[in-house]
DNA sequence: CAGGATCCACATGGATACTG
DNA sequence: CAGTATCCATGTGGATCCTG
């Protein structure tokens, strides 16, 4: 068991912190869920399929993700270049807790805009 | 089944963005895990075990948290004022969703990070 | 096509002082 | 104790232009 100070407290170790804090950002579960149900996906394809997405930020979550080895990127020498990006096994083990939660989201969100629509401050 | 175009695509009524984009914040994902497991908690309490959130920021998080069902508010009229949160049910439906992406986070923590510092951009 | 580089707007969040 | 109010620093993210 360990100690309550460690699991939550001041960021240093907290595993929650330093890994979660990534994925709060505001499109890296999109992408993560729009690769686990498409596998390989390209670049261009991924921001069409959201929709709203700077090529900017398309770029830097990509990156992270990359970084965090949760995508592989793959580079096709063609012309014109073609780049997909799909999960890494490590991104696979993370799919299923990020489609439950998007699952849930989905079926409390009706219930959860209408109480944040009543909600009085 | 659903189009694609409606699943991520523009924001409008997509439900991971309009809820999870709540849990991207720096703190809610910490107060739900906290209150999981403390049960009802005071104020002062939470603060001191997350230990670097600001009043300010753990007002609007529990707020927030609070207009959209997940953690109820009860004030106890004594002197020095008690107030206690605890998660509402909609709130314990979630918390192990959000259990099981911390658990990930932490038996993968250590590779993570590893990778992060061997990536080059 | 995929992305790098800038410049810039805004939202998030911290520090501080004050109140019921 | 549990907030509220204000001011201010920074990070996140968007728009635009340019390149391999």
């Amino acid at each position: 068991m360990k100690k309550n100070s460690e699991k939550f407290g001041p960021s240093d170790k907290c595993p929650v912190r330093t890994v979660l804090d990534r994925l709060g950002d505001k499109w890296s579960v999109l992408v993560i869920l729009l690769l686990g149900e498409k596998g390989s996906v390209r670049f261009s394809h991924i921001q069409k399929e959201i929709g709203d997405v700077s090529q900017k930020m398309l770029t830097i979550t990509l990156k992270t993700l990359e970084a965090d080895g949760i995508v592989s990127r793959h580079v096709f020498a063609e012309v014109p270049l073609r780049v997909e990006y799909r999960l890494t096994e490590r991104g696979e083990t993370l799919l299923p807790h990020i489609q439950q939660l998007s699952a849930w989201a989905e079926q409390n969100m009706r219930h959860i805009l209408k109480d944040r629509k009543q909600y009085v401050a």
